[in-house]
DNA sequence: CCCATAAAGTGGGATAAAGTGGGATAAAAA
DNA sequence: TTTTTATCCCACTTTATCCCACTTTATGGG
């Protein structure tokens, strides 16, 4: 289970390392690597367990299919085999660093399953917009029984 | 297993190394070859394994439906069996290079079973577009469970 | 509250591996 | 035969990996 925001560096080989509590919560289902993937402008990691069901989800659909293909192609194609170093560091890929604008400093968000990984300027944008919009979904939380 | 994307080069001799992800996975299928085709406006790689069960597939169905035909004509017959050299490379043959597009740098995309390969302009633009799509998509995609 | 110690996070050099390019030779096409 | 195309081999550049060291932050005892 992820929980916590934390604020790390990039150094200038590409290598962040992940915060400890993380790392713990990953060595506790006996994983040493992330599985990392782009979405809303940010990176999404799991844990290789988790990631398996969502690919094997999208793997059972129609190949053909517009909408399977898009999905594959943008979403599951990006995921990227990261194992941690000696450090509990992880070296991020090119096209992703580039995709989520990573600079130096960047945050690592606990959601639970998995972690998102923001660039910190485009954290503080959204983020400080973040909670008016979510005051706004009172209803439709209700929906989702919360 | 296939995944991240990785941008590579292709020579004047029109030689692309494979990425080294991907050449694991093919080595742990004890196979040193991709089977390459082409479809919308990029090529699909496979394993041979996989290949052959896609061939499998089409042969069963029924060879005087037009789509079938098709498939056969286009997509099944333009398959070409690529060999890696000692540098794990391959070549990609011409009319497969022209029919992509590739001028100088191309993108492999991990598709989990198959590896599809851009010309880096043409992967940028329907990249784009799979990312907008997707992100409007959140209703469709809570259907597949994710 | 302060200090000592440990742990987490960051950085950098050495080495190995991946990716790229180009020449020489062999095979295929004209 | 000549020309083109592919294959093999070697060399260079870039990137990743491993290992060690330093700085900063957290932890525990007086």
């Amino acid at each position: 289970m992820f929980r916590g925001r934390f604020e790390h560096t990039i150094d200038t080989k590409g290598r962040v390392s992940i915060p400890v509590r993380f790392r713990e919560a990953l060595i506790s289902k006996d994983e040493e690597r992330l599985i990392i993937t782009n979405f809303d402008q940010c990176l999404w990691a799991y844990p290789v367990s988790e990631w398996r069901q969502v690919e094997e989800k999208v793997a059972a659909l129609p190949q053909f299919k517009p909408e399977v293909k898009m999905l594959q192609r943008f979403f599951i194609s990006a995921a990227c085999d990261c194992p941690l170093d000696s450090h509990g560091r992880i070296m991020i890929p090119a096209t992703l660093k580039k995709y989520a604008g990573f600079t130096k400093s960047i945050i690592f968000v606990g959601m639970t399953k998995r972690i998102e990984i923001w660039d910190h300027d485009r954290w503080s944008k959204i983020f400080g917009e973040a909670e008016r919009e979510l005051t706004g979904m009172g209803e439709k939380l209700a929906d989702l029984g919360l």
